[in-house]
RNA sequence: GUGGAUGUAGCUCAGUUGGUUAGAGCACUGGAUUGUGGUUCCAGGGGUCGCGGGUUCAAAUCCCGUCAUCCACCCCA
């Protein structure tokens, strides 16, 4: 007997049908905000993956070596490829440039609940836009990629920060340029780590100011209006070029807010500067969404990355973009009950005589389907009232019925099955007599 | 990669201090029913009790190992 690898799924149709629909509403709403549809190759050169993300990713990839002795992974993300094809057409493509993708990545560790060895991902990013429109239009489509499951600002927040605004913080503090980078990987990991421990780490870059420190991050983190932000930020300002950097970078985040509020998004954004995001390669604002109920991990995350672009070896292009998995949100969607009936029925169920009546219905049937009904009939022999049985476990709407009587007459049976009600309508005219039975509301029995 | 819990039919679960041929409900297939359906009734198929080893006269049950799932770490693209 054969299994499915650890952490892959099977994909039945009741689970293909939930799978597809969420990626449907996925491009539905990409498109709607002007976002173009493109896609990648799963399998990539390993160095790609190691230029961006350094050498201890590898422990993580599913990576092998190829018969042309390549070192190659299956992609564990999608901006790598994206920068690559960017990147290398910088120059022709219209700026800002708004794509997305939906496809498999894939990762190499422990399976668990919301975290498997494949999963499904919508990613949207906009680049060659510096300013904080590009954001909020991301971050709009972000939203709008779970409002249009049903969920609402009831049930998800997205918390915004920004790692610009932290490197000038940590300069206030006195800790800059590598060691600001340093810290920040301390404080992306404050929730989860020891207090004692998190002072000790501090140590290294406060000296006996740790304490100190800790605590006016916590002040920070703390923080959820933007008037606060700015008076607790300028209260720890020493000098005047860090306050004119601070003027600037609130002034980055009022635009940013301003233009969420217009597009009716306040109900969701959370100011919360906790949230660091681990890669160091991210640059200014950066978000993750989570379900506000429960602790489940984060459904989405994104943020700038304004020099990976370069780093890859291509043009300087400033960029932003977010990943949106498939496994926790399914999750939160069934949870919720937010995913619809997914039981797939025909419009139309024939049920049919032996030869001659038989010929008749199969030519129909065939007719029928080229014209765009759907269609089922049972594929063996079977007694009429059999076929009735089945006509009505395929949850279909109308039966036909194809009998030696009805065609005597040029004619074809019509019952509607949830009300009982039959009608003979001529052959020829089938078409329309369908067309009118179907577009009819249900009748109910 | 580390630690803990769990593993019986497609699904949800029974299965007594170890004791004949491992059960139920749902689902599935067929019949009652050769021109009128979802109900009902009857019957059937489906299990090497995750896998391997050990203890025992005897193992789904006890022991060891292993694999998988879930949980907590690690990590988070």
């Amino acid at each position: 007997m054969f299994h499915c690898l650890p952490g892959f799924r099977e994909f039945y149709p009741a689970q293909c049908a939930a799978r597809n629909y969420i990626f449907e509403k996925w491009e539905q709403t990409a498109l709607r905000f002007g976002f173009s549809r493109y896609d990648a190759p799963l399998l990539e050169p390993l160095e790609l993956f190691k230029v961006k993300s350094g050498q201890e990713i590898v422990s993580q990839l599913f990576n092998f070596t190829d018969k042309g002795d390549r070192e190659v992974a299956l992609r564990p993300e999608l901006t790598p490829s994206l920068a690559r094809m960017v990147g290398a057409k910088s120059a022709s493509l219209k700026k800002p440039v708004k794509w997305f993708c939906i496809g498999e990545n894939f990762r190499y560790e422990r399976p668990q609940k919301g975290r498997l060895r494949s999963h499904y991902q919508l990613n949207a990013d906009i680049l060659g836009e510096t300013g904080p429109g590009a954001d909020a239009e991301l971050i709009a489509l972000c939203l709008q990629s779970f409002s249009v499951f049903g969920l609402t600002a009831e049930d998800i927040c997205l918390r915004l920060s920004d790692r610009d605004l932290w490197i000038d913080f940590l300069a206030c503090l006195g800790c800059k340029d590598e060691r600001a980078l340093q810290v920040l990987s301390i404080i992306d990991k404050i929730e989860r780590v020891e207090r004692k421990k998190t002072i000790d780490h501090l140590r290294v870059y406060f000296g006996d100011a740790a304490e100190d420190s800790l605590s006016k991050i916590d002040t920070l983190i703390s923080i959820r209006e933007l008037d606060h932000l700015r008076t607790f930020l300028f209260s720890q300002a020493p000098d005047a070029e860090i306050k004119d950097r601070l003027t600037y970078r609130l002034a980055q985040w009022e635009t940013l807010l301003n233009r969420l509020d217009g597009l009716g998004l306040t109900p969701w954004i959370k100011i919360d500067l906790g949230i660091v995001r681990g890669l160091a390669y991210y640059t200014g604002f950066v978000f993750e969404v989570f379900e506000k109920s429960g602790r489940s991990r984060a459904l989405a995350g994104g943020g700038r990355y304004d020099h990976l672009v370069k780093k890859l070896g291509y043009p300087d292009l400033p960029a932003t973009g977010f990943g949106l998995g498939d496994v926790v949100l399914t999750d939160l969607l069934e949870k919720k009950k937010l995913l619809p009936d997914f039981t797939q029925t025909p419009d139309i169920y024939v049920v049919m005589g032996e030869e001659p009546e038989r010929k008749a219905a199969l030519s129909d049937i065939a007719r029928l389907r080229a014209l765009g009904f759907s269609v089922e009939y049972a594929l063996k022999d079977i007694a009429f009232g059999k076929q009735f049985k089945s006509a009505g476990q395929s949850g279909a709407r109308l039966a036909l019925i194809y009998g030696s009587s009805e065609l005597a007459a040029g004619n074809v049976k019509i019952r509607d099955l949830s009300s009982g009600s039959e009608t003979d309508v001529p052959q020829k005219s089938l078409e329309s007599a369908l067309k009118k039975a179907l577009s009819k509301a249900p009748e109910k029995k």
